[in-house]
DNA sequence: GGGCCGATCAAG
DNA sequence: TTGATCGGCCCA
């Protein structure tokens, strides 16, 4: 994989059934995101410009941008394309693959393998990993997450993609990504807005 | 300095 | 469908 030259949507793509390695666990990524970088994509963190928080995307490519959300779970993401560009690619789902007893013991409320890493909250939790990890690199071998290409490249047929989760602009943007019928690949939701009042949710 | 809300998850 | 829980970012 070639992660500082290729666009962010190709990036992820590219990351499908990658193994990712941390703390004696290991998952089979099976869904991702992307994000474009300053400018160009007003769901990215780095949208607006540099900040204290996303400073990493703006380096150079391979290295960990990991923000906490809702107060309680931690999102991973893999800084891509040219420094200076600041993509990312969300990890956002993934098999767990080896060392099951640890992911459970880290999660051990779950009930069938599948969903031990079926969301990227749940992904991050299951490799030990939280914001200690942010601007480490995944390439060089010097961080806590490593990263291997699978033993064949996925199938280009085997790969879906549809609007991202949560997401509430850009939703005319195919920017996530999975491997078709896997078990592991998270339920998606549509972005619904914070409602005030009694207005029903459902419908249509 | 204050207020709002999010790239989520699990339980009712 | 909703509560948990808090940092980042916007506005004043």
């Amino acid at each position: 994989m070639r992660l500082p030259a290729e666009a962010a949507d190709e990036a992820a793509r590219g990351l499908l059934g990658w193994r990712l390695t941390a703390n004696g666990v290991t998952v089979r990524l099976t869904e991702v995101e992307a994000y474009s970088g300053l400018g160009t994509d007003p769901a990215s963190h780095a949208h607006r410009g540099p900040t204290n928080r996303n400073a990493v995307m703006f380096g150079p490519a391979g290295r960990l941008y990991v923000y906490q959300i809702y107060g309680m779970y931690n999102c991973l993401n893999v800084v891509c394309g040219e420094e200076g560009v600041a993509a990312a690619v969300l990890l956002r789902a993934g098999e767990v693959v080896d060392g099951v007893d640890r992911a459970r013991e880290r999660r051990p409320t779950v009930k069938a393998d599948r969903d031990l890493a079926a969301g990227p909250g749940k992904l991050t939790q299951v490799l030990g990993l939280d914001r200690s990890a942010y601007g480490t690199s995944v390439v060089d071998g010097t961080g806590p997450l490593t990263i291997t290409p699978p033993p064949a490249p996925i199938p280009e047929e085997l790969i879906e993609s549809g609007p991202r989760v949560g997401v509430t602009s850009a939703h005319d943007l195919p920017w996530r990504f999975w491997i078709k019928d896997d078990p592991t690949v998270s339920a998606y939701r549509r972005h619904v807005p914070r409602r005030r009042t009694g207005t029903p949710a459902h419908g249509g």
